[in-house]
RNA sequence: GCCCGGGUGGCGGAAUGGCAGACGCGACGGAUUCAAAAUCCGUUGUCCGAAAGGGCGUGUGGGUUCGACUCCCACUCCGGGCACCA
């Protein structure tokens, strides 16, 4: 019998499978469709542990719904622009553009190594100009339909590098590349506006069958809050409200405790600011905005988060709707310019922030809601009746917290100062970059015209080749030949927006590119994508549990809107599943520290279809996992141990029976059947560890029974074997298509009809019934499964055990056959 | 601070409220071998016992139940997310 040896048959299947295009599927394609996808991956060479892992769970997934007779669409990408990249061609001189495409070449490779199999017609990579060109058709499609606009926005500027940093990229307050401390900017930025579609995005939420734990965190980045606006009447020196200014709008949550509010902040960046503070207190005012604007955010919130606010006087003052005082108004960098109206009614009796505020400036603390008796905190924000809180018109003492905010909410309405508001957290989506590696906005500036959309036909607008990589800043910014063009409205010169796009936007609609690739009127026709999407199994990190995931929700539901994508279709991910990290040593895996796994070499000496087993073998799918912890030396022995079984030339036995199978046989045969039944069962719940269990359990059995004195029936056999090799095709593929080539004359597994199981032979008939005294196991049984309950009790009171723990009568006695019986002593 | 996860043998982990520890690793014993590796067959939570058998065992404390790793309450430790959002 020849040996095992991946490294000759691995390759041979990978290209058969390349070369005949085994999972290629055709639009027209006539089988019910699924659609799996991974997340598409950054090309950052070879592929690392954990690119991995993730492709192997997407692959068995593609190979088993194929034997289920499915049409799969089964494609990758390459989400190919990037710093990475850019950081490179810094270093090198050399453009990004090579250095990318090389780094596919080598992930392509790995993935086609691990026996990962796709559509490769269909393969995209982002900085591709067909797909680029797309990218910004639909940029300026969202652009015309208002979902795209131009903003100041505070940006982290390394001086340095002279460039704006994402904010994974500031270190504890400086430049991850230059070291440089990181300022804030204010510059203009194009935003796509997100928050139209704020709560759809919260609503949609809830049919997704999506892990909770991901749904709750974009929850709580959308942060819906329910409150009020209303404005504070600017208060003259008297203290009476003016009528010649315009009220300072405030947002709250808790209108019941207008009555608590003893003072009012508005944030730094307020633009009101000027005006409402005092000549006595502008210069410290000043002092204090030109502090707070050089702090970088880190130093702003460690300082904050001390218990003393920091804030200033400006010396004015606002008048409480609720009580008709005047109360102080406050500059705080606790209150947040892009939130509500960058103002606050500030309760210190209700609000802790407020409390510690109130504290340090001595500030008046008035509670409306009665704390518990026993409560000995400051701020209290609990449930009460509320107190101090009446006047002629408006009386909530004694309401609990829901009926006095809808009483004075009513109230604001009424008197004309307000009105019932929903805020959300979530802000408009930051897309412009000052970067090179990645897509251009289609957009000129013309001096007569303004800021102008190219015309489609101009498209793509491609990054030039001749840039000069050590300059500081992003080359394109001095690029003569790609800024200087014409105005495609009036003709004169104009200048090219030199800022790109997030590549968050590239990854917001590939997989709807995936389902028309051929496409070149259109990033994709709506008859595909239907055909197509929603995208029945989405697989990737948790990393991209909130950005990604909330991008492409939202650039589906645009798409939808504005007519490019069915009106329908809502959602792009019906089901999501987030696959745990590889870890090293309990810490992440890096190339700086060291210690990371290259797949390949484990390729080479073990085969990829060991390092996909251990992958499945070695925690739920879910769960992050320590490298340390792989069983591979297990995997690999089992593997050897199937081929040694399952080879047609096995020397494991030689008195192979025909004619009726005996009771050892029929016992095979259904254990058999209910490994179908329960590996089909496993795969559809991601259950991949318990499921290379119940293969190795049903593999050491048949060793048991071809090893009997009896041997083995050869039908039985076979049977059993096909079974194994069939369920296991689709988690390791090389090995099994090579087993069942050579039991099957030439033919391919993986075209095989997946296995179903004989309900029939499912049926168990006889059952170990445990006997329990207190619960505790005393003593068990071979019982029929249609025992009857007295048959069951007397044959538990029966056994020498249990009565040896009887003392006189039982008390109680459950039975529950043909499982157990419980006897209460 | 708030919101999620999770604590089970020497280790990774199994277990619709019904035999805790499947499967694998490691360890130990046996077969094979001149010998070893590989392979094959066993044993392996822990304590007492020669054995039969028994005591104790799923982070801690309580509760519900005939019966709890599983459900409820409180605590604790570990991991992750958000973090002045009014």
């Amino acid at each position: 019998m020849p040996r095992y040896t991946p490294s000759t048959i691995e390759p041979r299947w990978q290209d058969l499978w390349a070369d005949e295009g085994t999972y290629n599927i055709d639009n027209d394609d006539p089988r019910e469709k699924r659609y799996v996808l991974s997340m598409y991956p950054y090309p950052s060479g070879p592929a690392h542990i954990g690119h991995v892992r993730n492709y192997t769970f997407g692959d068995l997934l593609v190979r088993y719904h194929t034997m289920n007779g499915k049409g799969v669409l089964s494609p990758i990408g390459f989400d190919s622009f990037g710093l990475p990249a850019e950081n490179a061609a810094m270093k090198s001189g050399e453009h990004p553009r090579p250095f990318t495409d090389a780094r596919i070449v080598e992930l392509t490779s790995s993935l086609r190594r691990i026996g990962a199999v796709y559509d490769s017609r269909r393969t995209l990579k982002s900085h591709d100009p067909m797909f680029m060109k797309w990218t910004q058709w639909i940029f300026l499609r969202f652009f015309e339909a208002g979902l795209v606009y131009r903003a100041t926005s505070p940006v982290n500027w390394c001086p340095g590098c002279q460039t704006v940093l994402a904010n994974e990229q500031v270190i504890d307050g400086r430049c991850d590349r230059s070291d440089d401390l990181v300022e804030k900017r204010d510059m203009e930025q194009w935003f796509y506006k997100i928050t139209d579609y704020a709560q759809e995005l919260l609503d949609e939420l809830d049919g997704l069958d999506w892990p909770d734990r991901v749904k709750t965190m974009q929850r709580n980045w959308i942060g819906r809050s329910e409150g009020a606006e209303f404005g504070l009447p600017i208060a003259d020196a008297d203290g009476n409200a003016r009528s010649d200014v315009p009220p300072l709008p405030v947002y709250t949550t808790r209108p019941d405790t207008g009555f608590g509010m003893t003072f009012a902040v508005m944030a730094p960046e307020h633009p009101r600011v000027d005006e409402l503070t005092s000549d006595e207190q502008r210069e410290a005012v000043e002092a204090f905005r030109s502090q707070v604007n050089t702090k970088s955010d880190i130093e702003r919130m460690s300082t904050s988060r001390a218990a003393d606010k920091r804030g200033i006087f400006t010396g004015g003052s606002v008048v409480n709707p609720f009580t008709g005082k005047p109360i102080p108004l406050f500059l705080a960098d606790y209150v947040l310019m892009g939130y509500g109206t960058g103002a606050i009614m500030a309760v210190p009796g209700q609000d802790q922030r407020d409390w510690d505020f109130a504290r340090t400036h001595d500030l008046e603390i008035v509670r409306t809601v009665q704390p518990p008796d026993d409560f000995d905190g400051e701020a209290y924000v609990g449930t009460g009746p509320a107190i101090n809180s009446a006047r002629e018109d408006l009386d909530l003492d004694g309401l609990d917290v829901a009926e006095a905010k809808a009483k004075a909410s009513d109230w604001l309405i009424e008197q004309d100062l307000g009105e019932p508001k929903i805020n959300f957290r979530l802000r408009d989506w930051l897309l412009s970059r000052q970067r090179f590696w990645g897509c251009p906005i289609p957009m000129v500036y013309c001096d007569s015209c303004g800021l102008r959309p190219l015309p489609d036909s101009e498209l793509p607008i491609v990054a030039p080749d001749d840039v000069d990589f050590t300059a500081i800043g992003s080359p394109l910014t001095k690029h003569e030949g790609f800024l200087n063009t014409t105005c495609p409205d009036c003709g004169e010169p104009a200048r090219r927006e030199t800022d790109t796009m997030d590549t968050f936007v590239d990854s917001s609609w590939y997989f709807l590119r995936f389902t028309d690739p051929w496409n070149d009127e259109l990033p994709f026709s709506k008859e595909a994508v239907s055909r197509f999407l929603p995208v029945d199994q989405y697989i990737g990190g948790v990393e991209h549990a909130i950005l990604h995931l909330l991008y492409t929700r939202f650039f589906m539901k645009a798409l939808a809107d504005i007519g490019l994508a069915p009106k329908d279709l809502r959602e792009p991910m019906k089901r999501l599943f987030t696959q745990g990290m590889v870890r090293m040593g309990g810490g992440k895996m890096s190339k700086s520290k060291g210690n990371t796994v290259a797949p390949e070499a484990i390729i080479d000496a073990h085969g990829a279809d060991a390092l996909r087993l251990a992958i499945l073998q070695v925690k739920p799918p879910a769960e992050d996992v320590d490298w340390e912890d792989f069983q591979l030396e297990g995997c690999e022995r089992f593997l050897h141990r199937l081929w040694r079984l399952a080879h047609p030339e096995t020397d494991l036995y030689s008195n192979p029976r025909d004619g009726e199978p005996n009771e050892a046989d029929a016992a095979i045969e259904t254990a058999a059947h209910v490994l179908i039944d329960r590996v089909s069962n496993e795969y559809e719940r991601w259950a991949y560890n318990t499921a290379v269990a119940g293969f190795m359990e049903f593999t050491n059995t048949l060793y048991r029974y071809v090893q009997a004195p009896d041997g083995p029936h050869q039908a039985t056999l076979d049977h059993a074997l096909d079974t194994v090799v069939q369920l296991l095709a689709p988690a390791v593929p090389h090995m099994t298509a090579e087993l069942w080539k050579l039991r099957h004359d030439g033919e391919h597994v993986h075209l095989t009809t997946w296995p179903v199981a004989d309900q029939a032979k499912l049926v168990v008939d006889t059952v170990t019934m445990i006997v329990q005294v207190n619960g505790k196991v005393r003593d068990r049984f071979e019982v029929s499964a249609e025992i009857s309950a007295q048959e069951a009790q007397d044959l538990a009171l029966g056994s020498e055990n249990v009565q040896a723990q009887l003392d006189g009568e039982p008390k109680k006695i459950i039975v529950r056959q043909p499982k157990i019986v419980n006897i209460v002593a």
